[in-house]
RNA sequence: GGCCCCAUGGUCAAGCGGUUAAGACGUCGCGUUCUCAGCGCGGAAUCGAGGGUUCGACUCCCUCUGGGGCUACCA
């Protein structure tokens, strides 16, 4: 490719980061990257009453975490293209400018009709079985008698809408990056579309066009939910003589309960790369997750860097079939990651300990070779995320709690008793109170009747207060003799 | 309703006219002289249906069925 790439991603600042969202900026990312292009921000704030407080420090930061940077964003801008947020592009007259230039050309015009009368004309034509569409208001009239319609509307206190008149005959068709040979006849759009609203900003559809012309975008990768967007703003490039740009629309991903796109309605979901971020995933996991959904690499390997998919980006690799969202699978592959980065891991356990009230604060960083041991013996492996640390301590390193029931009754059995106290008089003598004298002791006290559960409960019941937990003889080494033996004398 | 898109195991998917239809997650079984986790080994499980085209279809075409998206003065 000769041209120059350049890409953008332009989220609504509505919010926090979606998963979806977090997708179409990961591949223009990637994309971006793969060919040596420009990766570009902008802020599509145009819906004033939607825009949330802090919604755009959210996004960029949940970006940042996810190990995203950018070229060009309303922090970093550049003088030739900014700026980067609609409202401020609006306030300088940049949109205004072209619709001007519509009007002028007669490609669109001024549109009274109030919310009800559009209402209503929905209503009638669904009644009649017919597709709703916009009913162009001025026909036969000539431009004279068009502009003292709109005197007359003016004179009564109305505000209008631009509307874009549509030219119903044209087909529209592009090679879409995934999805190929595209086309989609202009009647299709339901009829005249507002490209600037009532109060003075310009509608999605247009601004897109607009700052994706001035802004030199070359590529225009985003979900599938705008397919039938491009022809609306395909005839917006036509109609300024603009050169549209290379559409790729990239399948939605589902909800593997409900079977639709992933909404932010659907609380059963964790949805939002924050609630990731929260629960101690790791960014590389995030990454490595959400790039494999909806494209896949050449070979059989699943865990990769950034840096490995910029390598290895194929974009006719993209899927075409939306990917469901699974959770165990990302589950899966963060741990992978948890288990390449043990070093910056440990302290996050540590961490969420400390936050459930299972650790003290500074405990861990007086002893953290202490404690990465420790969780080393409980299975780090085993865990998907850190927060998860909490539910498995099943293990009570730090505060032991009272026997149940029946784990009473066992440890009272006279043979237990007795096993208990000799337990308690072997390690108690022992010099080097190691893992492996300590299985000695246990093998020690093995008999024909007394083995497996029957010797190993009990020992476990004394020492931790439970049947179950890591390595037995390794968790007490760690713990030291004094530990182990006042826990055996309180029980 | 209209327009558009999609269709390989429970999930993500490879496959691009001739294959024993990869691999991963999950799941099940066995082993690792206690448990959980981990690890090792092994198993079960997929081409939605019907028509074509072809010597030969998971692969190409058509129809159906199913699923999804869009249909705003939201983006």
């Amino acid at each position: 490719m000769t041209e120059k790439i350049r890409v953008r991603y332009a989220p609504s600042p509505t919010g926090h980061l979606h998963i979806g969202n977090a997708r179409t900026a990961i591949f223009n990312w990637i994309f971006a990257r793969h060919n040596n292009g420009t990766f570009i921000i902008r802020i599509e704030d145009t819906d004033t009453a939607r825009n949330v407080e802090g919604g755009e420090e959210s996004q960029l930061d949940n970006l940042k975490w996810l190990g995203i940077d950018w070229d060009e964003s309303p922090d970093k801008p550049n003088d030739q293209y900014g700026p980067y947020r609609q409202s401020e592009r609006n306030a300088q007259g940049i949109y205004q400018k072209y619709i001007d230039e519509l009007l002028e050309k007669g490609l669109a015009y001024k549109s009274y009709k109030s919310s009800e009368q559009l209402a209503s004309e929905r209503e009638a034509q669904m009644a009649a079985k017919q597709a709703p569409h916009y009913v162009y208001e001025y026909e036969g009239l000539s431009n004279e008698e068009r502009e003292a319609k709109y005197a007359e509307f003016e004179a009564q206190g109305l505000k209008p809408v631009i509307r874009f008149r549509v030219p119903e005959e044209q087909i529209f068709e592009w090679n879409d990056i995934v999805k190929g040979p595209m086309k989609i006849a202009a009647k299709e759009v339901g009829g005249d579309w507002v490209i600037q609203k009532a109060d003075g900003m310009p509608t999605y559809n247009f601004a897109v066009v607009v700052d994706d012309h001035l802004m030199e975008i070359s590529h225009v990768l985003r979900g599938d939910d705008h397919v039938s967007n491009t022809p609306k703003q395909m005839m917006i490039y036509e109609a300024l003589g603009w050169t549209i740009p290379t559409f790729g629309h990239m399948t939605l991903i589902i909800n593997g309960e409900t079977g639709k796109k992933l909404s932010k309605r659907d609380e059963n979901v964790l949805q939002f790369v924050e609630q990731y971020r929260e629960l101690g995933y790791l960014p590389q996991a995030m990454f490595n997750f959400i790039g494999l959904l909806g494209w896949s690499p050449k070979g059989e390997d699943e865990i990769f860097t950034a840096q490995e998919f910029i390598e290895m980006f194929d974009e006719t690799r993209l899927s075409k079939s939306p990917a469901k969202f699974d959770q165990k699978k990302l589950q899966w592959i963060n741990n992978q990651w948890m288990r390449r980065s043990l070093e910056t891991v440990m302290p996050q356990l540590a961490e969420q300990l400390v936050q459930a009230g299972l650790l003290r604060e500074g405990d861990y960083q007086g002893n953290s070779a202490f404690y990465n041991k420790m969780f080393e013996i409980a299975g780090v492996e085993g865990i998907s995320y850190t927060k998860e640390i909490v539910e498995l301590v099943r293990y009570p390193f730090f505060e032991l709690h009272d026997l149940s029931e029946d784990d009473k009754a066992l440890v009272e059995e006279p043979q237990n008793d007795q096993l208990i106290a000799d337990f308690r008089n072997q390690l108690g003598s022992l010099a080097d109170f190691s893992a492996g004298n300590i299985m000695d002791v246990i093998r020690g006290l093995q008999t024909e009747d007394i083995k497996g559960r029957a010797l190993w409960n009990p020992l476990r019941l004394a020492t931790t207060r439970e049947t179950q937990g890591p390595n037995l003889p390794e968790i007490l080494a760690l713990m030291g003799k004094d530990w182990t033996l006042r826990n055996i004398d309180s029980l």
